[in-house]
DNA sequence: TCAATCAATCAATAATTCTTGATGGTTCAC
DNA sequence: GTGAACCATCAAGAATTATTGATTGATTGA
């Protein structure tokens, strides 16, 4: 699981910069609807091939996305389980209000 | 709300370009706590106050926390608002499995 | 008022990330 | 085989981001 702290912090933070672009968030937005092979994605972007590229292999090193090649293709899909992680942070971030919070003076 | 794709992009990808740094990760770890003033994000971190104050403008201007100045001190805080923005841009990844996804063949 | 503390900002540099075009490896159709 | 389509990778340059030290402004206590 992706924490704020601790060990798990590099890998939080690569997933969130795996994010942090607008082209990655056009391929997931892509790929929500389903795998996609970059061909398609290069059509569909409107980019070209190797910085399509590019981009897939920095959401696949954040484990954000799968490949599954097929004879000539190679199809990309979101990996649910990094979806879930990314859940997991946001509900960290959560701010408890009820108990543990101290507020702190200087 | 952020979205994947359309006019919020940018400011999704400025969202999770926020949370994309271990510094960053850090000072929210400590403000989940509550409120902190910057002198105390340098000590607890071990940052230097520059550093911190520059780190500090990224997660505000991303409308990840909220400053309130109190007389000499600048208390920081996270704003539940973005973090459930947050919850949302994650919701919206969630894969279709039912219906509506159509994996492709090229 | 004076000195000290807190914190933003600036300039300069270092480090990282992104884009582009070229190259090379597979796979497939013919 | 040969050629074409698909895709990863590389090198070079451009662009963005992060770090550091110095400066400045505001606030406070003595």
């Amino acid at each position: 699981m992706p924490t704020l702290s601790g060990k798990n912090r590099a890998k939080t933070a690569e997933l969130c910069h795996a994010l942090a672009d607008e082209t990655r968030l056009d391929i997931l937005d892509q790929l929500k609807e389903g795998s996609r092979c970059v061909c398609e994605l290069t059509d569909a972007l409107q980019a070209g091939q190797s910085r399509l590229s590019f981009h897939l292999k920095v959401l696949k090193d954040a484990g954000l996305i799968q490949d599954r090649p097929e004879g000539r293709w190679i199809y990309y899909a979101i990996n649910a389980d990094a979806v879930e992680e990314l859940g997991e942070l946001v509900a960290s971030l959560k701010v408890m209000r009820k108990k543990g919070r101290s507020d702190s003076r200087c």
